[in-house]
Parts: C-alpha cells; structure tokens; sequence
DNA sequence: GCTTTGTCGATTGTCGACAACATACAATTT
DNA sequence: AAATTGTATGTTGTCGACAATCGACAAAGC
C-alpha cells in the first residue's frame, strides 16, 4: 500500500487525474444489437420492418459479419425473424403472444413477491422509483414513469435474489416494453399507474404474501387489461 | 382436383412412387448448433471444455461462419460462454444455476398444471409416454425411462396450450437434460421414478388442482434431491 | 534477483467477395 | 390469351484471409 514502487504509481496516477478506468471493451455486436434493441422496444423499428444487413453495415460503418450476429441475438430474444435468403423484419406481434407475455411476467414478478416475503428481504431499495414515478406522473412526464416503472420492477426482481430469474425476467420485459411502447391509448391517468406501487411496498413490508401477491397480480393484470389486437401488424 | 391438368400431374406423380416430399433445408447453423447441443446436454461435452472453431469447423468440413453462428445459439441458450480473444467453452455450472433451474422448471410445471386444469384439457396424451416410461424401467432400460420422463413432461407443457410457457420450458429443460446426465448417482430405483408419474395423471383427470400441483412440486423437487455441488465443475 | 519489456503462438473479431436461393417479371411457346 | 419457361435482381449463406487481442514465456535492464 505505501511501498516505494505503489507510492510512485499512485503519484504518477494522481498528477492532473487522468482517466484510467478500464475501458469498455464492448463487442460490436452487442453494440449493434444493443441499438437495435432499443430501436424495436421503444417502437422507432415497428413489427414488419424489414432489417438489411448490408444496408445495416453501410450505414453503421461495419462490415456484415457483426450485424448477423447482432440479428441473430436479437432472433433469439424473440424480437427478429429471418426467411432464409428471403429477408429479416422485426417480428410481427401476435394477439396470443401479447396475452401470453403479460402471463408469463405476471409468473414472474408473483414469484418474485413471494420469494421477497419468504426471504424477509428488505424492500427499502423500492421506495427510491416509486417516489420518482410519483414525480413524473405529477409532472405528467410519461416517458420518466414509464423508465421508473421498469426500474421499480426490475429492482423488485432483483431483491428476489434469483439470477435465472432476473434473466428470463429481462429476457420477457423486453417484450413488455416493446408492447407498452406499440400501443397508443393513453387513457389510463398516470397518477394511477404511480399509485399503484406503494401498496404492493407496504404490503411486502407488512409480509402479507396475500395481499402482495393479489396486489402485484391486479397490477399486472391491469397493465395489459387492453386490446391486444390493437397493436399486432399483419405479417404483409 | 379432376381437371386435365392436375389429373396429368396426379398421374405423374403416382408412376412409380417418388419421394417427393419437401426436402429439408435445415440451415447450416442449426444442424450444427443441434449437434453440439446434443453433444453438451447428453454430457458427452463435459462443463469447461474447450470449442475452437477452427478445429469444429475442419472436422464438420464446413467454414467457420456457420460454426461461430452456432456457437452463439448455444450461447444464447445458456450452454456455451464466450471470451472474447480467448476461447469458447461450455459453460461451468454453479451450484447456484443448478438450484435456480430446478426452481424455474418447477415453477413452469405447476403452471402448466394449473392451466390444464382451470382449462379443463384433457390429459389422455399422457398415458402414453407414462406407459413407456414403466416398461422402461421394468426392463431397467435408464435412456428409455429419461427419454419417456422428457415425452411426459414436455407433452404436460403442451396441453397446457402456452406457446411462450413451452418455449421458455424448451430452454430451462435442456438444461435440466444436462444436469441429469452430468449427475451420475443412480441411488434412484428406476420403478420409483416411473410410478410417481400416474398420480399426476390421476389428479388432473379429477380436477385436483391441489392435489397435482402438490404431487407436481413433490416430484420436481425430488429429482432436485442431489447434491449439485456433485457435478459442478470447477472453471479451471 | 526482480521488474519490465518484447516476442510468440493461439484464438476470436472483422472484412470483402462470391455462391445459393427465392421472388418477380419479361419472354416464349402453345 | 394462358401457361410455362427464362432471366434479372435482391437477399442471405458461406467462405478464406487478415487484423486485433490475449496469455505465457523469454529476454533485457536495473
């Protein structure tokens, strides 16, 4: 710690603090399919677009290889499709596939309840988004209470403590947003959805897995008590 | 159906019998991604074994482009772990992953349960692989009985008629199929294995929806009554 | 003797080019 | 005119070669 040689190097590191942290040494291909991913979910790329991939190089300055296998994530997330020597889109949504993505997260996030109750976690961590949507539905910011909502319930699954979990968690609620984003009625008041959250808090304080798990159950049920059919595209 | 023109290609066709039937164009990738899937979650690729492309692709006679597109399917599958200038390998299990899978698996079946109930599906498909799996273990035939366990479990996903829950089943299973084989205390009587299966069966074709998904969660949880630090290995 | 630097082999990452294939449309034939 | 065949175009599939990076070991310097 205060050897010659640790001293000098701590000096020389010192001196007019430079940036040495690592540096982030992320593939291409999760680059590529990162920005992808976030085009298709927040629903700039809507289900039918078709994806070029040598379009794709040019345009991101890289050549094929790296966009194919950013596609092919993006194809094993269930968010692309390929017709071999046809073309790639993003895949067309599906009335049952909606339905049974808001199922399957509502699987999810139920178990996650119970494992928190069942943990005697402390859920202090959730408190910190819930008031952040509080704030945006008053500011009647959309876009802040919907990145808080997310935030809430991946840190709720996250207290959970279950790492499979959290990863077919992250692996639906791609999905889930990608729907949220594709559907276009903004009837429910957004200082419902905010107020929404604490009592699922308050209940995992208490330790009521009852009315945790029947507060978390209407949350998600509620979230997807639309028509589904409204925001699926014809494979045309 | 009997005009001149299909009548002459009825004719043409039938001369003789020729297999005619749509070839398939299973893509490059794929074969080889379920090549090595196999080869993984049958055990015969051990946790922490290497895969060079180079020497894949020279022994499949193929490029390395197909290889390394396979390679990252089985990455996406949770199978196979990639660092970058290094090499690839099969991913090593933690005891943590194995418990986590179990959980999950458990956590799909017992739904699958309780939707072919609430459905009031008809369970009559399971009797057949439960058949097999007795037979298999009457003539201590190990593979069989897996192989019928797979049939039976994968035919309950089924009826519970979930396109997402039967997907995200495929992925955990496999892993499942791996741990199983990877283990390799036979302490379980093969007879034991098969008769726990017919009292599913019974209490879904009365409805009982506690009594099945209390059965169901007993017989996940006893083929998870191991010790999974048996066959984790260590990422050497 | 210890540290630092240079070099080497192995492996993946990336690239550009060509082949395979499917679709649509024009040309040809009956 | 209708059906069949040929052709053109666009896309993905596959390939071989080269660049980038890593880890380990040897070499040089203090």
């Amino acid at each position: 710690m205060s050897d010659p040689i640790s001293g000098q190097m701590a000096q020389a590191l010192d001196m007019s603090a430079p940036d040495l942290s690592p540096i982030e040494q992320t593939p291409l291909k999760v680059q590529i399919a990162d920005r992808l991913r976030r085009a298709i979910i927040t629903g700039k790329m809507r289900p039918g677009a078709v994806l070029v991939e040598t379009a794709l190089a040019d345009q991101m300055n890289v050549s094929r290889a790296p966009i194919r296998e950013a596609i092919q994530i993006l194809e094993s997330d269930g968010l692309v499709e390929t017709v071999a020597y046809k073309g790639k889109r993003v895949k067309p949504l599906t009335v049952r596939e909606v339905t049974e993505t808001f199922e399957m997260r509502q699987l999810y996030e139920v178990l996650a309840v119970r494992r928190i109750i069942a943990g005697g976690v402390d859920v202090q961590a959730l408190h910190r988004p819930c008031a952040d949507m509080v704030e945006a539905a008053e500011a009647g910011d959309r876009e802040s209470l919907v990145a808080g909502d997310e935030r809430f319930h991946r840190t709720l699954i996250r207290l959970a403590d279950h790492d499979l979990l959290l990863q077919t968690w992250n692996s639906i609620y791609m999905r889930v947003h990608q729907i949220m984003a594709l559907r276009n009625d903004r009837k429910v008041p957004l200082v419902d959805i905010a107020a929404n959250h604490l009592p699922i808090i308050r209940a995992l304080e208490k330790r009521d897995l009852e009315a945790a798990v029947a507060l978390m159950s209407e949350h998600t049920r509620a979230l997807n008590d639309f028509d589904p059919a409204k925001i699926v595209q014809d494979p045309a």
